[in-house]
DNA sequence: GTCTATAACCCGATAGAC
DNA sequence: GTCTATCGGGTTATAGAC
C-alpha cells in the first residue's frame, strides 16, 4: 500500500546537477533539491542517505562529464595530439563549468557505485598517457599531468592568466612533461630492446 | 565617551587563525570569532565589514605564513637547490597545514591591505624561479611550477599518494621542470652573447 | 565600542500519520 | 513513498540603548 512514486533517482540527480551548475555545491542541499522537483524534504532520505552521498553522487556525474569530453577530444588521434587535445579539454571543460569541476575535484570518500566513474576516468587518462611516456612511467607521468591540469584550472579560475598568459605558460608546461614522457618511453624501448 | 577597546583587530585575527586551522574556512564565522574572544558578535563589524572581508583578511595571513616557509627554505642555497628546497616546503606546508592552506587557494578578490601578502609571495616565487630559467621565461615558468605544486598539493591532500608515490611522481614533474627552465636560461644566455 | 535583542533567513535530520 | 510538523542548530546583519 505504498504510495506511488512522484519521482525517481535519476531524476533527483538531474535537479542537483542543474543547482550545482548555478550555485556550486553549497546549494546542493536535500530541502533545495527536494524542492526543485516538488518533494518534501523528508523524501529525499528515501533515495539519498545523507547530504553527503547526494554530493557524492553528483561529483560522481561530473565525473563521467569529463570522462565523456576527453574521450571525444582523443578520438582518432595519435598519441601526443590526444595528450594535447586532453590538456585543452580538460581545461576547458573547468572554465565552461566551473562550479561542476569544483565539486569534482573536492576531496570526498567516495564508495559503492560513485566510485566508479571518477576510476573509469583516472584509468583513461593513464591510458592516454602510457601511450607517450610508456608503460614503466605512465603512473607517474599521468599523476604529473594531472597536478598540472589542477593547478592552472585553479590558477585560470582564480583570473590569473590574461589573454595571452595561459597559452605561453601552458605550452612551457607542456613541453616539458612532453620532454620528459617521451624520454621515459625512449629508456624504456632501450630497456626492453637490450633485455632480447 | 566611547567605550574602551576589549580588544584589537590583530587578537580577533589571530582568534580567527586558531579557529581555521581546527575546523576550516567554514569554522570561521562572525559568531565564532566574536565568541572566541567573549566579544558580542555585531561588535565584529566594527573591525571587519563582512564575513568575507574577514575570510580574505585571514588568507592574507596564511599567504605571509607560507611566503615566510618558502623563504626560509630558500635561504642561502643555490638556485636550482633552492627550488628543489622550495617545493618540499610548499608542499610540507600545504601537508601539515591542511586547512590554512586551503583557505589561501579558494578563489577570492582581494583589496586593501588584503592583497600585499599574496602578492609579496607571489613575486617572491617568481625571483626564486628566474634564477634558474633566466628573466625572459620566468613568468611563464613561475605560473608552470605554481600550478604544478597546487596540483600536487591537492592530490596529496586527496590522499592519492601511498608511501612512495609522491616521491616518484613529484620527481618526474621537478625532472621536467628544470630541464625545460634550464633550457630557457641557455636559451636566453645564448640570444643576448649574439646581441653583443 | 560595546552591549542586548531580534529580524529573517538558511540547514540536516527525525517522528509518526497515511 | 510521501506527507506535515517539528526539533535544534546554524548564519548575516540591523536597531537602539549605554
Amino acid at each position: 500500500m505504498t504510495q506511488p512514486s512522484k519521482t525517481d533517482r535519476a531524476t533527483l540527480l538531474r535537479a542537483a546537477m542543474e543547482l550545482l551548475a548555478q550555485g556550486g555545491l553549497q546549494a546542493v542541499s536535500i530541502r533545495s533539491v527536494a524542492g526543485e522537483v516538488g518533494l518534501a524534504p523528508n523524501a529525499m532520505y528515501h533515495y539519498f542517505t545523507s547530504r553527503e552521498h547526494l554530493h557524492t553522487a553528483v561529483a560522481s556525474e561530473v565525473a563521467a562529464m569529463l570522462h565523456g569530453a576527453l574521450a571525444k577530444a582523443c578520438h582518432r588521434r595519435g598519441p601526443e595530439a590526444s595528450i594535447r587535445s586532453l590538456v585543452q579539454a580538460y581545461l576547458a571543460f573547468a572554465r565552461d563549468h566551473r562550479l561542476l569541476y569544483e565539486a569534482l575535484v573536492v576531496p570526498r570518500p567516495a564508495s559503492g557505485d560513485d566510485a566508479v566513474a571518477p576510476e573509469l576516468l583516472w584509468r583513461f587518462v593513464v591510458a592516454q598517457v602510457s601511450t607517450v611516456s610508456g608503460e614503466a612511467m605512465a603512473h607517474q607521468a599521468a599523476v604529473s599531468i594531472w597536478a598540472l591540469l589542477h593547478g592552472m584550472a585553479a590558477l585560470q579560475s582564480a583570473g590569473a592568466f590574461n589573454e595571452e598568459m595561459p597559452f605561453s605558460s601552458l605550452e612551457f608546461a607542456l613541453d616539458a612533461w612532453l620532454t620528459a614522457a617521451h624520454a621515459a618511453a625512449a629508456k624504456e624501448a632501450e630497456t626492453r630492446s637490450k633485455s632480447h
